[in-house]
DNA sequence: GGCCGATTCAAACAGCCATTTCGCCCATAA
DNA sequence: TTATGGGCGAAATGGCTGTTTGAATCGGCC
């Protein structure tokens, strides 16, 4: 598996990529640096020779994983801003599973972690990045929703959305997880296009309804 | 902190109780046997006095958080099944809602680091666990989908209901770690109530579109 | 009191971790 | 050829971990 890493890349750049996959695997207190190392084909000190510190090494993993991800899987999905507001939602679903479900998209898993155990170390900088990508989300649910919906609403109809993205994050994990303990059966057969699908049609079905119960919320039971 | 623990309560109990805290605040491996017992006012070698190791004692922890919250918080929401469907999810919703914004309900904090990092020590024991939530969420959503939707629709809308659900504990998490640094600002002020009502709205009405929208996927952008 | 089993304790143990040290290799330049 | 300096590596360091040990302490019972 390092036979292609170890052809022409620098240590430095070894070191990066091994330390994206073993960090979104583990996390970052989990994946130590003589794994890290071993998988790089690098000595036990090269880590704070390059670096100065395991914790600059996993920031630098993440910044190299993020923008890498970024323009594999633009964040549009290829839709046209002059596109209708659905079809750009549903690109951007497109866009986000796609990072999330590619096996050397690492930078998800990586927030996955540090979503359940912040480190810390990434908080300024994740926010940083994914701030525009927010907005841009926001842009398009408000859009769909409508001006007379309250921007509550459109907040939480977002974080709904992304929760679902997020989710598929547990389901890869665990997949990987479980792999080779038995066949994946036939109830978990999910690909990334159909998860995609099925989040558009869920979250624009869901959209289109509250739009016109701006203001009325007895739909639930009270 | 430690004052009402040490009233009557046995070391043993005081135990279980410092390792649901800390378990669920650091999870397995962050979180120190010396902590532990620190917390629970006994010394080092309690651990494994009483539990043989601390993945007995992790084990144990979410055994007693699980029950004491399955009590705490029915998963029923307390809706009888003689309700309607809908007010049945509603109160399913808010269940979960409610056990996962409880700050004294450590279960789901658990399973979120075991999601991201799994020990494989709670594997199947939340699998048993949670199974027949599983099945009841299914067949609720089943039931308000109707018979002419295709099973895989079904788990595909239970998941997507379930991972808004799930989101709450990434909230519940980044806000604990950033509590004191600032305050909570006007954007983030969301009660359990509140965002269990948004879930059911946001569930429902989206339940509502596919179920018309049966055999006919083209609804998205391709 | 005197014994005994259960509990608690301080200390030590072995193992793993990130980091450092210091010397070796080797291409390059003089 | 020798001198140089960046890259590299084996081994050591100090700190933290879960676990064990063996003695001290406690409460109950003859």
């Amino acid at each position: 598996m390092d036979a292609e890493a170890t052809r022409d890349k620098t240590t430095e750049q070894r070191l990066v990529e091994a330390a994206c996959k073993l960090f979104s695997k583990k996390g970052f207190h989990e994946a130590t640096v003589s794994e890290i190392c071993e998988e790089a084909d690098a000595n036990v000190a090269a880590v704070n020779y390059y670096f100065r510190s395991k914790d600059n090494l996993y920031v630098e993993a993440w910044r190299q994983a993020f923008a890498r991800g970024l323009t594999a899987h633009p964040p549009d999905g290829g839709v046209p801003p002059t596109a209708p507001a659905a079809e750009r939602l549903a690109g951007r679903i497109r866009a986000v599973i796609g990072r999330i479900c590619d096996p050397v998209s690492y930078e998800f898993d990586m927030i996955h972690h540090e979503q359940a155990h912040p480190t810390g170390l990434l908080a300024e900088i994740t926010r940083e990045a994914i701030e525009p990508l927010r907005r841009e989300m926001l842009a398009v649910v408000g859009e769909l929703l409508g001006p007379a919906v309250p921007e509550k609403t459109v907040r939480l109809c977002a974080v709904s959305i992304m929760a679902q993205c997020f989710h598929m994050l547990v389901h890869k994990r665990s997949r990987s997880h479980a792999s080779g303990a038995r066949r994946p059966g036939p109830d978990l057969e999910f690909d990334a296009d159909e998860i995609a699908c099925h989040i558009t049609q869920f979250s624009l079905a869901a959209i289109r309804e509250l739009r016109c119960d701006a203001g009325d919320e007895d739909g639930h039971a009270t």
